[in-house]
DNA sequence: CCACATCTGTAGCGAACGTTACATTTATGG
DNA sequence: CCATAAATGTAACGTTCGCTACAGATGTGG
């Protein structure tokens, strides 16, 4: 049977630049205009490719989860949990001011609360907010087996502190703060996990 | 000359109102409608008492300061660095999963992005955030005077690190976090005082 | 008691929103 | 080369948005 006419647009670099305008708008400030231009698109090929602009953001979370992952591998690899702590917030630092991307974090500035109607969108958010602070919960469990936490340590308590301080760096660089003042942030925080590691 | 015809509604009762829808929809997601539904007054009460949607935002955001200014000199009444932090963290903590409010803090739900037009808005949330990382500040710098806080304490770093991870602790709450989790985020972001305490 | 000034409720304004109908174009399968 | 299937571009749909004109109500100053 026939099989259509193919798409036209690169769907990929389509939705690396729906990224950047949610990034840089939110989800609800963005609008389908903005989209449809920043993707070179009109309105029925995101509405064919995507369903509608919930499935758009959602179909953009993934490719941003997806280009971090790689990333997040390197930060899961440090050798000790004082290190993993450090290049997580100290990437996390240099992404969120990267002139190259809106400030801060999609997955933050994707949109915290929203209107009636859109209820999913920051449940959507979390979950993958989520989905980092366990990786880093698992990395941190390990780091006790392998000694190199103390005995006493919480991984749990640890994940979502670090979770907590890389939202929180979100917020401070869309708001202007520099990388210098993020570096310090980060700087600062890493100090618990030196308290938190085994002695040697 | 003539008055007249006397308002009805209690501006700062109906400002309350006001602020939790915009504290639970965000400023984008927050509608005139259920703004006034909420504030139990019509559209052109509201705009003949605050200008505008925008004018309404910043009434809500004093008002909600002005609330919180009393907390905010208990904190920093506190006699050390580290008893700031922790009076900081904790009383964050609690507010952010106060049932009475919306999760989270209005300063950083209000909108961190926002569509074209409303560009001003997540300015003037990151202007009143900023005002209590100076008190901080302020308050470090003294400790540090004080012979409280060490000689080679960075003050500035350390206010930026406690606004970070309340910043941090909103986006946690306003996603579901509880108020025990929270706490264990306080209780880690502590530790960082106490290294930087002086020896006594 | 009258003239004036401001608030209140109704009702609706123009604009922008997300979304889609429709005709056209471009490919594939037979 | 024709029939089919899917994507495209134009144009517009209905709804909701922030906001306001207007008329009536309610107070104050003279």
């Amino acid at each position: 049977m026939a099989m259509g006419r193919p798409r036209e647009f690169d769907a990929d670099a389509a939705l690396d630049q729906a990224m950047e305008v949610f990034w840089r708008h939110g989800y609800e400030g963005a609008t389908i205009a903005q989209l449809t231009e920043a993707m070179g698109i009109n309105p029925p090929s995101l509405y064919a490719a995507f369903g509608n602009k919930e499935g758009l953001l959602k179909a953009a979370l993934d490719r941003y989860t997806a280009k971090r992952a790689a990333w997040m591998e390197e930060v899961l690899s440090a050798p000790t949990a004082r290190d993993v702590a450090e290049r997580m917030l100290m990437g996390t630092a240099d992404s969120q001011t990267d002139p190259d991307n809106p400030p801060g974090c999609l997955l933050v500035q994707g949109g915290l609360a929203c209107g009636t109607g859109s209820e999913n969108v920051p449940f959507e958010l979390a979950a993958r907010r989520a989905l980092t602070e366990d990786q880093l919960r698992e990395r941190f469990v390990r780091a006790k087996k392998d000694g190199d936490l103390k005995p006493t340590a919480d991984a749990a308590a640890l994940a979502r502190y670090l979770s907590a301080v890389s939202a929180g760096m979100g917020v401070m660089a869309s708001s202007g703060a520099d990388r210098e003042a993020l570096r310090q942030v980060a700087n600062v925080s890493v100090k618990v996990f030196e308290e938190q590691s085994a002695k040697r």
